[in-house]
This record gives structure tokens, sequence and C-alpha cells, in this order.
RNA sequence: GCCUGGGUAGCUCAGCUGGUAGAGCAGCGCAUUCGUAAUGCGCAGGUCAAGGGUUCGAAUCCCUUCCCAGGCUCCA
């Protein structure tokens, strides 16, 4: 009997039988490795465990707790929800079942057009357990082209799928694979899969959609049903743990149960109002941003939200935008206005209101401009996708020569002020021409497009290029921040602009008293304030830095009679810049710390006979575990105050 | 925009196959005066998203509109 020589990923060599499977080489190595394998790689492709090695192959065992392992799991979990709906659902026809980021989904057409409800999937899920129980093999077909479409001849999504791989790959050459589970059940399928339905078992079905049949709003809209797999029954877990931490986390519960924010709907969607408390942390971030601009140089401007439909003809947006803003208001005399859905244009008036030198560049004008857009329905979302908004947004005049200190000086100051607001890990993205969507030409495209990429890599952060992703008229950098549970997002954008003071003809008198072309950089450092506070409540599950809480310090008297003293401190505090306030003592204590604990108040301060005599305070710290007595008025005063100053938290001590 | 699922008191939600609305929290009043995450009693609060239809009768069934959530090819 002739053997096989086996390659492993260590560099090491088996030899085993010839004709031994990838399930016995894992079982050559051991029994561990056998029990935890789903698939192999072979010679750089994925295949099954059963797939006969060749020899001299380069083998790796795949295992359920790799991501290539996790695929597998989850493509077969697949397959076995869609033989549970066809069981249940006599004539579904199913479409496609492929993995996904966290998971995997399926697409179904049922019969008679029904649809799934969130019962359904407890009951899906039920007969998904027993198909497991059933221990039912996942063994590999190949059919030629006609076999294939006679296999699969009451499953018109399959036969549609066959008939692409025979146009691409032609009627008669190609074959097409199909895993069959049991002589009911078989599934158009490239594999791998797991050997057997046993191996499955730690899934969750999370929920039901609709989705159109290859995304094509054209074509039928199928059902589709997300799930999601994993190895062991405590990864599993910590997933479903994750994502009910997102869901604490949400912003837009947040910002109910912290009277931040909310979303009337007589305004309509996307359309947000903030409440007091809302409106202090907007306050407090607008004002240091403010701040922060003055000290690096920008000039502060005000425009308004509509203009004439000229002023987008000349900047593009009409052209290339148009999609984005909301439809025209016509006045009597046949004239259109626009809401603004950027700035922009807006901005280059300013610079033009008068001939500009080059002594006054680089020109930096800053405004916090609200602008509209016209976001599709189904896309808004909270704060992070809204009708209305109001960017931190600035556009920068200068010359060729200084675009590239004034973007790395740009950069520096962006990466510093959200790191005052609590992110510190970031990710860089270059933005690219979009393809058949810009203006202006090659060579300029391509130096804007190296100088940022110049400006991005000094910044010694990973850079990911994303192809096409730039605006029509010029590539941007884009900053990408991940948050306290690891989710990224996009948060500040700069971008280089040739295009816009070409179109507008803004130039300034160089020194050579020669009319010279300026160049725009647009950037917004927050994106939009809606979206930063959005971003920020998530990062901090609520609870923000002291110095953006819209409420500080919550004094408490023990009883009524010490409310007095519990003024004196709360006067106290804000005679020093801090927003503390108190409450009357007519509900037990701990039910107003309870309260205030919920409101998420940075430090509840309790008074008491002792402390009034004392001049002393009990302090309850956010994030602490047991409360502090005897703290004196003015230590308390001065601990506030610094931690405000230096943008702390009560959790940091 | 399209699809699916939703919309019941300020909030979270109950209300079976149609018989005309309930709880907890919040609010208000009274009592309670309490040392660090829920004091008691009482009261009030809803054109059941809006409009139309079916019916003797609609929160419940049907239609339209509005709003919300999730999703709408990381290709068998």
């Amino acid at each position: 009997m002739s053997e096989v020589v086996i390659r492993l990923p260590d560099g090491s060599s088996r030899t085993l039988p010839a004709g031994s499977t990838a399930q016995d080489l894992a079982a050559a190595i051991g029994a561990r490795l056998a029990r935890d394998a789903v698939a192999a790689q072979v010679n750089g492709s994925l295949t099954d465990l059963a797939t006969v090695l060749p020899d001299s192959a380069e083998v790796r065992v795949v295992t359920a707790a790799s991501d290539a392992g996790r695929d597998v799991l989850r493509h077969s979990t697949a397959h076995v929800l869609a033989q549970a709906v066809t069981r249940l659902w006599p004539g579904a026809k199913y479409a496609i079942g492929p993995t996904i980021e966290h998971g995997f989904y399926y697409d179904f057409s049922l019969p008679n057009g029904a649809h799934f409800s969130d019962d359904d999937l407890e009951r899906i899920d039920a007969e998904m357990r027993r198909i497991i129980a059933e221990d039912q093999p996942f063994t590999r077909e190949e059919h030629s082209i006609a076999e294939g479409r006679a296999l699969f001849a009451d499953q018109p999504f399959k036969v549609e799928i066959i008939d692409g791989v025979a146009g691409e790959a032609g009627e008669g050459a190609s074959a097409v694979s199909a895993y069959r589970n049991s002589a009911a059940f078989v599934d158009l399928c490239r594999g791998p899969h797991v050997p057997s339905t046993s191996r499955l078992g730690h899934f969750r079905l999370t929920r039901v959609a609709g989705a159109y049949w290859r995304g094509d709003e054209h074509r039928p809209q199928l059902q589709r049903i997300y799930g999601t797999a994993f190895e062991s029954a405590a990864a599993l877990d910590e997933h479903l743990a994750q994502l009910a931490e997102a869901e604490r986390r949400d912003h837009r519960r947040l910002g109910q149960e912290l009277d931040l924010f909310s979303f009337p709907s007589e305004l309509g969607p996307g359309l947000a109002v903030f409440h007091p408390r809302g409106g202090i942390v907007r306050r407090v971030m607008e004002e240091y941003s403010r701040q922060r601009h003055e000290e690096a140089g920008y000039s502060f401007v005000y425009t308004p939200h509509i203009s004439k439909a000229d002023l987008f003809e000349t900047s593009g947006h009409l052209q290339w935008f148009a999609e984005g803003m909301y439809p025209p208001m016509e006045l009597d005399e046949g004239q259109r206005y626009y809401l603004k859905p950027m700035n922009c244009p807006f901005h280059v008036l300013i610079f033009k209101s008068r001939q500009r030198s080059y002594r006054e560049l680089p020109l930096r004008l800053f405004e916090f401009g609200s602008v509209y857009r016209y976001e599709k329905s189904g896309v808004v979302h909270g704060l992070t996708r809204v009708r209305g908004m109001t960017q931190d947004d600035a556009h920068i005049f200068c010359s060729r020569d200084q675009m590239g200190e004034e973007l790395a000086k740009l950069l520096k100051f962006v990466l510093d002020l959200l790191g005052d607001f609590g992110l510190h890990d970031f990710y860089l993205e270059l933005s690219t021409r979009p393809a058949g969507k810009a203006v202006g030409s090659d060579e300029e495209w391509s130096e804007a497009e190296s100088t940022l990429e110049r400006v991005a890599r000094a910044a010694a952060l990973d850079l990911v290029l994303d192809e096409g992703g730039g605006a029509f008229y010029g590539p941007k950098i884009s900053v990408q921040a991940r948050d306290a549970i690891g989710r990224t997002h996009q948060i500040s954008t700069i971008q280089l602009d040739f295009q816009t003071p070409q179109r507008f003809d803004a130039s300034y008198v160089g020194a050579d008293n020669r009319r010279e072309r300026v160049i725009m950089i647009h950037r917004a450092l927050f994106g939009s304030v809606e979206r930063f506070l959005a971003i920020l409540l998530e990062h901090y599950a609520g609870n923000l830095p002291t110095w953006l809480c819209p409420e500080q310090a919550r004094v408490l008297s023990v009883r009524g009679e010490f409310e007095g003293y519990a003024n004196e401190v709360a006067q106290r505090l804000r005679a020093r810049g801090l927003r503390a306030s108190t409450e009357p003592a007519d509900e037990p204590l701990g039910s107003r710390v309870r309260r205030a604990k919920l409101d998420k108040i940075p430090y509840i301060l309790v008074v008491g006979a002792e402390d009034a005599g004392n001049q002393t305070v009990g302090v309850n710290r956010r994030g602490a575990t047991d409360p502090e007595r005897g703290v004196s008025v003015d230590d308390l005063v001065e601990r506030l105050a610094t931690e405000v100053a230096r943008r702390g938290a009560p959790e940091d001590l």
C-alpha cells in the first residue's frame, strides 16, 4: 500500500496511507484536534474533512474556534436553518445562506406569500435542534449543470444561480456541487461543511428581516432570518452579552433615560430636539471646541441656512449632490431656494467678499453650521444619521505651498481635540477619487491624493485605503476612532479641494502681485455635533466625564432640617462654576440616592447633622463602591474644579 | 425609496380567537424626616399614532397616511 506525505503548517511532515482524508490526518495528530476539526485547508483552499489528501499536500486542519472554522460552523448552521424552514413550510423556496461578519443569514420565499414572525424563530430553532440531534451527514455531491438544474427544478433561486454558473463557465464545462443532509434536503453549495449536523448546536437565531433577491429592489422581496453560531456555549454567550451591552449603551435609549434629546414625530424623521440637559452637554462641547479653534487661529463666521439655487449650481452640489438635498422652495418670482446641505459655498463667498492677499493665508473660517440633508427615510438612525445636523465646519483657504504643513498641523489638532473628549484609539482612512462622479483633472486629483497620503503616513497611525470614497470635489482623510467596546466610528474628515475655488474663481494676490488660485481644505472634527455626542454617549455608556455632565453634583440632605446647609454647599460649588443642584428631603435618602445614580450624576453629596457642624459632606462618587464621609467642602470644591479642568471623570480615581 | 415587524398613560409594557382599557415606574396631593440604589396611602392621567371602512359593537379585522425599529448581494 502506498503512502502520502503531508506537510503541516509548523513545517513538519506526516506520512499517511494513501487515500487518507483530512479527518484521518487530524486523528493521526491528536484526538483533541480530531474532535475540534471542522474543515481543512488543503494547498490553500478550504475543503471538507472527508477530502482525500493528495501526496505532498500542504494541509492545515481548521478548528471550530478559528475565524475560518466559525465560518464553516455558521454556513453549516445556515443549511440546517434552511432544512428546518422547508420542513415547517413545505414548498418554501430557499435562496442564499451565506456567512456574514458575526453570523449568517438565509433568505427564503415562503408559499402563499407567508412571512416569518418572531414567534416563528422559536419554532424554527426547535426544528433545527431536532435536525442537529438526528446527526445528519453533510455529503458532498458533484453534478453537471444539467443535473443540477434537474435536482433543483423546484428551487427557482438555485436554478438561477446554476444558470449564472453556466453563463460564466460554459454550459457543459463546469460542475456544481451540492451538500445533502438527507433524502429530503439538499442544498446547492460550494462548501465546505462540517461532517455532520451533530457538530453544530451553539447557535441563536436573532431576527427576521426582509431583503431583496440579490439586493435588487426590482426583484422579489425575500424573507431573511439572521442568526449566529459559535464553537462553544461560552463563546456564544459572550457574543450575546456584547450585543446586550451595545443595546444598553444605545444613545437613543440613553438620550431618553437621561432626558437629553428626543425625536418628536411631529418634526419628521431624522430631526431631533435637544432638551435642557442635552443642551448643556452640547453647549459645553461647542464652547470647548470654539476655544480650541480660537487658539488654533480660526476666525468665526455665520451664514444662513438657505440660498438661491445659483450658489449650488456654481458649487456643483446641484449636479453632484442633488439627491442628498431637500427639494427647493419656489418663491413667487420663480426663484428657487435650497436648504444648505454643506457650508462650503457660503464660506467661499466670505473669502471672495473682497480681494485677498497672500499675507492673509491661511485663512481659517469656522462655523457651527446647521445643514440639512435628505437622507432616505430608511437610513435615518438616532443622532448618528439625521436630516438636520450641525457641523463643526471650517474651511481653510491657503496657498499650494502651505497646504502640506497646514494639513499636518490640522491632523495633529484633530487628534488632540478628540483625545480631550476621551477618544484615543485611532486609525486613518484615505478616500480617493470616486469613479465617474468627480470634477477636476487627473493631475489635480493625484496631487491632492498624494498630499493627503503623505500627511496621513506621517501621522504614524494605521492607514486604510477607501478606493473611490472621496467627495465629488476632492479626496479626504477620515479619522476613525475605536470606542470603549471596540466598535469603530468615522469621526473627523479632512478634505482637500482644488475644485471649488476654481468654480467660484476664488483667488488671492501673491507676493509677486499675481493672482493665484487658492486651495481649500474642508474639515469637520466632530463631524456633526449630534453624531459626536451620540458616539460619546455610547463610548461612556452614558457616564459622561464630569466636565460634560449636565449635572455634576447633587446635594441631598439627610433630613429636611439640613436643606439650608445643602443649598449652601450647592451654592459653593456653583460659585466655582460647577453645575450642582439640591433636592428636597421628602423622600427617603436611599430613594434619592438611587435616582441620582440612575441619572448618572458624577457626585452625589449627602449632608447631615455631622456635616452641617463641620463644613463637610459625604461624597458618593460615581463608580465608587463606598461613600466617603466627612470630606471638607473646601477640598471637595477643589477636587471637582480640578477634575473639570483636566476633563476627567469620577471613575478615573 | 422598498420589505418585514411595530405604534396602547410621560416611560416600560399587559390586554386570548371583536363585547368598549390595565400594571409598574414617573407625575400630583397628603403623611413620613430618613446617613448613601426603591417609605406609605391616595389622586389624576389614554379620540388605544391619524383618518377611513367592515360590524349591533373595533385597541383587536380591512384600507390609506404618519412615525419607530431591523434589514435591503463581505455573491451557491
